[in-house]
DNA sequence: TCCCACGTTCCGACCAGCGGAACGCCTAGT
DNA sequence: ACTAGGCGTTCCGCTGGTCGGAACGTGGGA
């Protein structure tokens, strides 16, 4: 019975494309992804055998295997297996290496040929925000942000949606600050009036500014959380105000995809 | 990785005591962890062939089996790999499912047979700290602590511990208190002796305390810490006043080796 | 106490996986 | 533009690593 899963492949829902991967490789790493889909912290040899169709002596050869990279750790006592402390270095390797920038590039691209209009990702530094990358379209009125320039976290869509998703206390900090600058007449100076904005910025889960950062420019912004619900970088479309209209709110589903997707890699489940 | 490192070395040397694990799967989790022991992002199937001794037609296919399960990405670009989301999801998993009282618990039994003295795990919950474990000796005359009652942070071994490797930030909201409530005669109820305590405590990694918290009980404590060097919990060492000196001071070396290898297994480098 | 179910070990048959070599592609240097 | 070198990828026949059924020892629950 066992023999099944060497033969017609396709163990469970994945499929097909292999012919050239290493069974035994492919079973060991569904070992391990089984402690990942399980609830239980720890699981037996027979119970994984069942689960995935394999045989007893082939889980515990992998088991042993996957225990001597620290993968997963044997109980002595209970003579059951857990995830090991390897797992949480690859976990935290993944997130040491992970390139924002080169990550989120190529859907700025996307958003900025669908809308025709600057795309841009920002990220924190203390109580500022700064353009970090954008991609501007091919047209000959476009709005191009300044790289690297501190903006207060108050002006702005990209700002807003920064400062509505910190955590409560450094966002209550931020707002007892002595003075809201005002950059533009349009800048929101009112606290109330911005906590009131916020709060709808939290609640549709993205921000839009017309004119508050720039006089004539206008924006529309998200941010990448990671695992813990703290803003990242947040992600922007940006233009000239009187093109902004119901075309370009039209994107925001793309944008929030966007955002979700890069969160996501971010362990935001 | 430091645990790695400081043990069982099994992974730079693939010279074997074992003959019952599976090569392939051997190798594929060697490449895996060469991303993680690598500085660089992205690995090539020559490099990796080249550091592990295989041939590139294997490596491609390792990394072709590693891939189908998103252990690693291939970027079609650069036609090298990283690590891939899956990484990420089983560091999490790790991480999720760890027993903190079930790790600690035997450390607590070695320390209190050692000492003779009860040994204590805390954990934070708010401004206040409780008790969730505690191993006592078998003598007639012991200590024996509150188990879930919630006791301020400033007052104690267990709970100075936890105020000095707060974040900054949160420390200084604490001592911003209206007042620092005295549990005995010796609690510390002046902020600026306090900080001075903190300060120290935090330079030697470990809190002391003579009957701040309860007449006649001393206590040794640590924290163990996140890998955002944040506590998690504080392990402690405690009795009756009078037994407390040079002796029990002998197993802070020991104390501190238990709350660091904790911290280790919480990713703590 | 018994007994069942668990994790572990053993061994011969067999086919999955190895590796050298050949292929096409891309990049850098001239 | 043109070449050369190095890269990732693919091919295919031989072989020894891996599989599975069965037997073993053990420990917890009834």
């Amino acid at each position: 019975m066992a023999t099944r899963a060497a033969q017609d492949g396709a163990v469970a829902a994945p499929s097909e494309d292999n012919g050239k991967l290493i069974a035994s490789v492919e079973r060991a790493l569904d070992v391990l992804l089984l402690f990942v889909r399980s609830e239980r912290p720890d699981l037996g040899v027979t119970e994984i055998a069942r689960d995935l169709g394999l045989s007893k002596a082939v889980v515990h050869r992998l088991l042993m295997t996957l225990a001597s990279r620290r993968l997963v750790d044997a109980d002595p006592a209970t003579r059951r297996y857990r995830l090991g402390s390897a797992s949480l270095t690859i976990g935290a390797a993944y997130l040491d290496r992970i390139d924002l920038t080169g990550l989120v590039t190529p859907h700025l691209r996307d958003l900025s040929s669908a809308t025709q209009e600057t795309a841009t990702m920002s990220v924190r530094s203390d109580w500022h925000r700064v353009y970090v990358t954008q991609i501007v379209p091919e047209r000959e009125v476009r709005m191009e942000v300044a790289i690297g320039r501190p903006f207060p976290l108050h002006a702005g869509g990209s700002s807003k949606a920064f400062l509505a998703h910190l955590p409560e206390d450094e966002r209550e900090r931020y707002l007892a600050q002595a003075h809201l600058a005002a950059l533009t007449e349009r800048t929101i100076v009112d606290t109330e009036a911005l906590r009131a904005d916020i709060e709808a910025i939290r609640r549709r889960g993205y921000a839009m500014s017309l004119g508050e950062r720039q006089a004539g420019a206008a924006s529309i912004a998200a941010p990448i959380l990671d695992r813990d619900g703290e803003p990242v970088a947040v992600i922007s479309v940006c233009g000239p105000a009187e093109r902004f209209g119901p075309r370009v709110e039209a994107v925001v589903p793309q944008l929030l995809a966007v955002t979700g997707a890069v969160s996501r890699a971010l362990g935001r489940d």
